[in-house]
DNA sequence: TTGCTAAGCGGAGGTTTCCTCCGTATGTTA
DNA sequence: TAACATACGGAGGAAACCTCCGCTTAGCAA
């Protein structure tokens, strides 16, 4: 019958603390274990819900409970890490794409890893939620990334000609959020991959779309 | 160590089961506890948050854990119940205002009331989250209600001759959405209730406007 | 009013999760 | 290699979850 609840002040007084900062001074092992926990959340996450004991976490990760903590001294940490990861990750995949391909199919491709990108954000979205609330920082961090991500995607797919040249980025990053937003049944992803390819044929300049089918790589949607 | 964490499996077979219609078997006691039970809880998660423990819950009700768990086998559950009661009470809001008062004022009266249901569902939302995402039933059942009552006033109001004519329900529903979306700091909710008020002068007809001022009744935000 | 009965109540206690603490192990530097 | 600081792991106490069952009481019939 104590008066206060689990964690009535989740937001001490320190610096928000980013992931590359303490991650400077973590020794090698610390810095191997951090990352294997994030791994598995995310893993736990998808497999058992967003509310997988912690315990089971760090089994998964391969590491005592204690290890966990001092990583993550609570849940939310963990939850926003793996977030945040994500977002880091589908940002730099823009750059990674525009190396590899050309960047039409680097637009796509991105577009795509996108889909994925939500479904991630929607499976802890409950826990997230809180956070979210709390402090937007983790917000404006991760739509800065992406807007950046996507802008820079689109003047490369502008300059090579291979996309219309009105295209803004704001528009289509609200097109991919409205593709994406409000679905919860199991065919959403598969359709929101679809509108996607779709919109990405409406992107293409007519020269590029007829570039796409003589040659033989008709089948532009190999990558799983 | 089981494999499994929690409650591996929280959406039985059953019908979503309504609240009036398992209201109409309980007995007088037990539709009181319920009742309290609910207001217990909405009281509990604006003041302590979205993660009181159910024990406190039933405590503030007056009432044994086991009761608590009798009428709601889930957090879920509870969470649920308090966000339905909200909306029915927003939606039931409309016809009550319109008997009270002037169609205008009802209008504007009920859109204040949205803040407050929206800073409702800000504030289970982390829980919600989790349940809006597996069945949507609820959302849609609270979207209608919602968008019900407003296309009731706006008809009221309209006929009165209180506010231009070509005011679309779905477009007010958005601008109302928009006024409330993504805030999170604690001004927001004064900054929207002074933003609806510009947007109900701006709805109404210059003749509505003018009848404001004349008589003594000049200070229309009295009720809290 | 009285008595009967099923519906409902309450909370003890087993189970699970959370989180801290501290002795042990290991990476790092000199 | 030695010494030191950093990180690891898991035991264990506190707290929350949830079930189960004996007791209470509302509702009804006579």
């Amino acid at each position: 019958m104590s008066g206060k609840v689990r964690r009535p002040a989740p937001r001490p007084p320190g610096e928000p603390k980013g992931a590359a900062e303490q991650a400077r001074t973590l020794r090698a092992d610390g810095r191997r274990n951090r990352e294997r926990l994030i791994e598995a959340a995310k893993a736990a996450f998808g497999e058992v819900g967003a509310d997988v004991s912690l315990e089971e976490i760090a089994r998964r990760a391969g590491v005592g409970i204690g290890t966990l903590y001092r990583h993550f001294p609570t849940r939310d940490a963990i939850v926003e890490a793996v977030y945040r990861r994500e977002v880091v990750h589908l940002a730099g995949a823009a750059a990674r794409l525009i190396g590899s391909m050309p960047a039409g199919e680097a637009l796509h491709q991105w577009m795509r890893l996108f889909v994925d990108y939500i479904a991630t954000k929607k499976l802890i979205a409950a826990a997230l939620g809180a956070i979210a609330g709390r402090g937007s920082d983790l917000y404006s961090f991760s739509a800065g990334l992406i807007a950046d991500a996507l802008a820079l995607l689109l003047d490369r797919a502008r300059a090579a000609g291979e996309i219309r040249p009105d295209v803004d980025p704001g528009d289509l990053l609200r097109a991919l959020a409205g593709l994406t937003y409000g679905n919860a049944d199991p065919g959403w992803q598969a359709s929101a991959l679809r509108l996607i390819d779709i919109l990405m044929d409406g992107l293409r300049t007519p020269s590029a779309r007829a570039a796409l089918t003589p040659p033989g790589r008709d089948a532009p949607r190999s990558r799983a």
